[in-house]
DNA sequence: TGATATTTGTACGTATGTATT
DNA sequence: TAATACATACGTACAAATATC
């Protein structure tokens, strides 16, 4: 059998209640919590989540833009997108 | 003659310096600022917008929410977007 | 009550541009 | 010289809420 790393929270339902970009931001934020990426560090590109979550570009915007509101990341054009320190 | 009640301002050049939807947005701003909508009115829709300056949805958008950032209009869904009084 | 039109929201696709690596 | 990564800009389709008839 397969071991569940995550849980089911980490895969998007497109039927599901909430969005699609809403649920991949639930989940980018939790794995940031988890530690998956460490501050200062960056998140995998828009491509590489587009591909691991099966969604498109538009939907990894959206989710990533939930993020900076949120304070979670900070997107620098032409090299990523970094998660925020979380004091300095 | 065609009368220019506007100035060249208030169109659109693909290839200006600025991007079509800042320059978009500094179009809209200038004519709330003249008063061509009133507030707590509505501005033209999204198509409608589309239409008058011949631009796609997506930059009719991103000018919309540079004036949201701004505080220059509310979207409301379904409805459509207010020009935001500037006191109350 | 029901049907239709309008309007914004979400989600997909493609192409091109620009700065960085 | 590429390859990578985000930004802009176009298109399409469908959903959901509102407004009107």
């Amino acid at each position: 059998v397969e071991t569940d790393l995550y849980g089911p929270d980490d895969r998007i339902d497109p039927q599901g209640a909430d969005h699609m970009y809403v649920q991949l931001a639930g989940i980018l934020a939790a794995r940031i919590a988890r530690g998956d990426w460490e501050p200062r560090r960056l998140i995998p590109s828009e491509k590489h989540l587009m591909q691991e979550y099966d969604v498109g570009r538009s939907t990894v915007r959206q989710a990533v833009a939930v993020l900076v509101e949120r304070g979670l990341v900070v997107v620098v054009p032409q090299r990523g997108t970094y998660v925020k320190p979380t004091e300095d």
